[in-house]
DNA sequence: GCGGGTTACTAACGCGAGTTACTAATACCA
DNA sequence: TGGTATTAGTAACTCGCGTTAGTAACCCGC
């Protein structure tokens, strides 16, 4: 910038008001010319590092995923997260930093990551349920979104609607006139999404009048694998489900495997619905019926929420849930009973 | 850090010292522990920005990858490669942003992160074939390695060893007693990826003695469906192959479509090998045998070899190639004829 | 021809560190 | 006792920019 001005026969500080633009500054249009030529002969490029330590901004913004990430690499949801957060913060000029947290540290790493102004914003995907830093960080005013959170804190989240997708699937199978529906979940309970889910599948049978039965309710646990004995418990039982509605399609794969195992047919013995629509739901055999994530689209919420909160925008406690759409395809079938 | 100084009675430039365990500075233990402690007390981070521009470093690295990225999207590959980075330079206090290139946009907008001292260095992924920004970087002296170019230029780069890895699968098919083998690639031959697949296809071939087929070999484009139609015509021949290797696995459940709407077994009528080696590989019908990349281990040697070109630890022309493992499933079986 | 207002700038400080060059006080030795 | 090393620090500069306060030069009207 030095060397533009001098180029320019000016000061530093004229350079500075011309390239930036600001207000209230009678640079007559001679000079303003001059200059930007001058700079553009230079091909001068601003350091970032000076203009944060400036104005104290960093416009970086961190996505803090677990390290084992089993929700992540189940499918292509991170990728096109991602993509959707960078296709928002990216057209402001704001840049996304991953990171990875520790999955059982004692210390949360990436508070550091705000305190020592490296990045100005944090998009927590799946905290941990009692994480008391996340609280403590927003009450410093660390702007922040959550991701894949229960609800019960007023801190801004996004999510896409978990209850509601349960609720259309089972609702669906209810239609066909399945009474006997299980339910096999994404993961373990304590986790927001499939106690969400859970929730969804209660009041739609709810609804219906079918009573709730516990022994149908059984837990998966991201993976593929974590489904096939669930799905073996269930065949089982003495009265077995005609329907049985899966949290994940990662999970319903292995679901599927059980039942082919026992010699039973898809959709004919059981129907079958998955959630999330992974690419390869298409392809099983027989093509899944399944509950869609708009993950690129939850991506640019969170991307474009953050930037709100940033800008000082936001209501403190927002909420954004995103719609699910059911998929239908050729695992579930008319109740034959 | 002026608090510290402050509060421990000693200049800011001791503290400093002592912070950074600057040798040849002679403090005794008593303020040296002072100071330390009181840093403590007062938790005190270092700010990032003014680091940043006091030493000249960012501590940043960027992920470039293409915004219609299908190769990334198709499955974990992405998430597992970014985990191996994360792993690796975080170690070293190092982070990684995340940047969607333009698909085709007519300046690079990656060249401005280094230029403008966003960040250290260039990770990208599948480089366009004749970028010459990344070349002019590279002589810039920017830290890049390129994850997914061709071998041509002497820029660092982490690959797998896609020669070695079509070279198993077709060796495996011909030790199988197949002697007509087709060929899917899972991109078009300008990427590197699938010209380099394709040279291992045709030597194994070659030292089998088996002439070169060019009606055998068409080309895919990183989704499932790209792969029905060439499948089909591989059907159609007057002469069909008895094994085809695919050059992706997203491709291969296209293919693995085409057959069946054919009518034909697999892998009775027809042995099929796939690559990549993604999740859902193990839960087709039936499972397919397939060529598995190492993600998280490319990932992590991309890491590692940035951060030895940063260091000034690298040599000229590093190229590190992964080697694959081919993972037989049930999709494969002797030549029947 | 003198005060007041505008125009067109610029000097200087601050952001929070790293770093160099220098000094005051003490210790040691002859 | 005088001279020299060593110890224990510090003042001041730098990094590249944003920004505030201030100032010369000119114009206008009376």
């Amino acid at each position: 910038m030095a060397d533009v001005a001098k180029l320019a026969g000016v000061s530093r500080t004229t350079v500075s008001f011309i390239l930036n633009n600001v207000p209230d500054t009678n640079i007559p249009d001679a000079t303003r010319q001059r200059v930007l030529q001058t700079a553009r002969e230079l091909n001068y490029m601003p350091n970032a590092q000076a203009l944060n330590l400036a104005t104290g901004k960093t416009m970086m913004i961190a996505l803090v995923v677990r390290q084992t990430s089993e929700q992540m690499s189940g499918d292509a949801f991170a990728g096109e997260f991602i993509r959707g957060v960078t296709g928002v913060i990216e057209a402001e000029n704001y840049h996304l930093v991953i990171h990875a947290a520790e999955p059982d540290a004692r210390e949360s790493t990436y508070g550091k990551l705000v305190r020592t102004h490296k990045v100005d914003g944090l998009l927590i995907s799946s905290p941990l349920v009692n994480d008391q830093e996340v609280k403590l960080l927003y009450r410093e005013e660390t702007p922040i979104v959550l991701h894949g959170a229960p609800d019960t804190q007023d801190i801004p989240s996004v999510d896409v609607d978990n209850r509601q997708g349960a609720y259309m699937a089972v609702r669906y199978l209810i239609d066909l006139g399945h009474r006997r529906i299980g339910h096999i979940s994404n993961a373990p309970f304590s986790y927001a999404s499939s106690s969400d889910r859970l929730d969804g599948y209660c009041q739609a049978l709810e609804e219906a009048g079918i009573p709730y039965d516990e022994s149908l309710v059984l837990a998966g646990e991201f993976t593929a694998s974590s489904g096939y004995e669930p799905m073996r418990a269930l065949l089982d039982l003495p009265n077995p489900p005609t329907a049985v509605f899966v949290g994940s399609d990662m999970v319903a794969l292995g679901a599927m495997e059980a039942i082919r195992s026992r010699g039973a047919r898809i959709p004919e013995d059981i129907s079958l619905v998955g959630f999330d629509d992974i690419l390869y739901a298409r392809y099983t055999m027989p093509p899944l019926t399944t509950v869609r994530i708009p993950a690129y689209e939850l991506g640019r919420s969170a991307g474009d929420l953050m930037l709100k909160i940033i800008r000082g925008e936001s209501l403190p406690g927002t909420r954004i849930l995103l719609p699910t759409e059911l998929v239908v395809r050729r695992s579930t079938i008319k109740c034959p009973a």
